[in-house]
DNA sequence: ACACATACGAAACAGGTCGTATCGTATCGT
DNA sequence: ACGATACGATACGACCTGTTTCGTATGTGT
């Protein structure tokens, strides 16, 4: 039995470090079609196999440049719900916020091969983190029991994405906070 | 002088039309990537010389899809602001409710050769008819004159959007009723 | 009737891309 | 030393984009 070692040379990590490095930047210059794994391979200084060998296709390699630009820190509880609803729209943003080039590797997520591992590995995530934020808040009585929990979270979900990717502007935080303000207010019921 | 006629044979409008309803079947089946201007070509049975004729390059038949099947009617007018926001809103679900296999031609408008001809055509005015709303709102007391325009219009925007594109899901009119009311009872300031 | 201008379908073309396969070489554990 | 795997280089088939060329069809102006 011995050990747990895999046999064989190793997988050079500092190169699958490169790899996407190098893809992230390409991708925010040229965009999704704009990408070429060839190109990929060219700027790192290794052969496709390189590559090919990590990710099993193009889609995939996008979706692990995407997934290690992201955070997915602990949902914020401080007790108050419009304080947790505001650090939970910041995380949103900062997971978007690219430098106007690349939007364009933000806009990537909605490619066909790319978003469904996104989804597991992102939204999803993100989702159940907002869930908790509100379920402690229903607790608290900061928010009524039949408060619907998705809407009032895809409206600060949305406010960003529509921002970020149709508009290209980022918000002051200050109207993050007109915005919940007026969401916890009144919450949309189920 | 004579006559305005254009010269030689005139352009098929019969065959654009027949384009038009190919390319959208076949963007909604395999996305923007699996369309190719050849297979749209043997679907209607002409020749890419025809495609390429009107449309300089793919990007501008996806985009000619997409605006062939959006409605840009007049803003609304009821008297009354949280009437005109719900159709308003009523209108981008309607412009983006896709039967689920043609969620990928929703997505296909963030796409690098798309998203320009779309801002232009549909993004930029939509916004000119919301500012309307506000603005008429403004002038009849229903909203403070410091209201934040596209704050509040992309908060029901981004819900639409976050909602079909990412989690491809309608929305109850109800819950609009819910968000826009929120929004307008405690309206985001510039 | 006839010339002219344009649209049409078919086909070939160059350049790029994806993803696979095949080399020989390098680097690990046993 | 040996087996197993990663690596770089290269060639490959299949497909796609966008251009060009050809002969043909269909309109207008004289």
């Amino acid at each position: 039995m011995a050990s747990d070692e895999k046999l064989g040379r190793p997988t050079d990590e500092d190169l699958t470090r490169r790899i996407l490095e190098a893809a992230g930047r390409l991708l925010g210059e040229n965009g999704y079609a704009g990408l070429s794994v060839e190109k990929v391979a060219k700027a790192v200084g290794c052969g496709k196999t390189a590559i090919y060998r990590r990710y099993p296709d193009k889609g995939a390699l996008v979706a692990a440049v995407l997934r290690s630009r992201v955070e997915l820190g602990a949902p914020p509880d401080t007790g108050d719900v419009r304080a947790d609803l505001l650090e939970h729209a910041r995380q949103n943003q900062r997971n978007q916020e690219l430098s106007p080039e690349r939007v364009h590797g933000m806009r990537a997520m909605f490619e066909p091969d790319v978003f469904p591992a996104l989804w597991e590995g992102f939204f999803k995530h993100r989702r159940e983190q907002g869930i908790e934020i509100i379920d402690r808040a229903i607790a608290r009585g900061e928010l009524p029991a039949d408060v619907h929990h998705d809407i009032l979270l895809d409206t600060i979900a949305g406010l960003t994405l529509y921002r970020q990717s149709v508009k290209r502007i980022s918000i002051d935080e200050r109207h993050y906070v007109d915005v919940i303000d007026a969401l916890v207010t009144r919450p949309p019921r189920r």
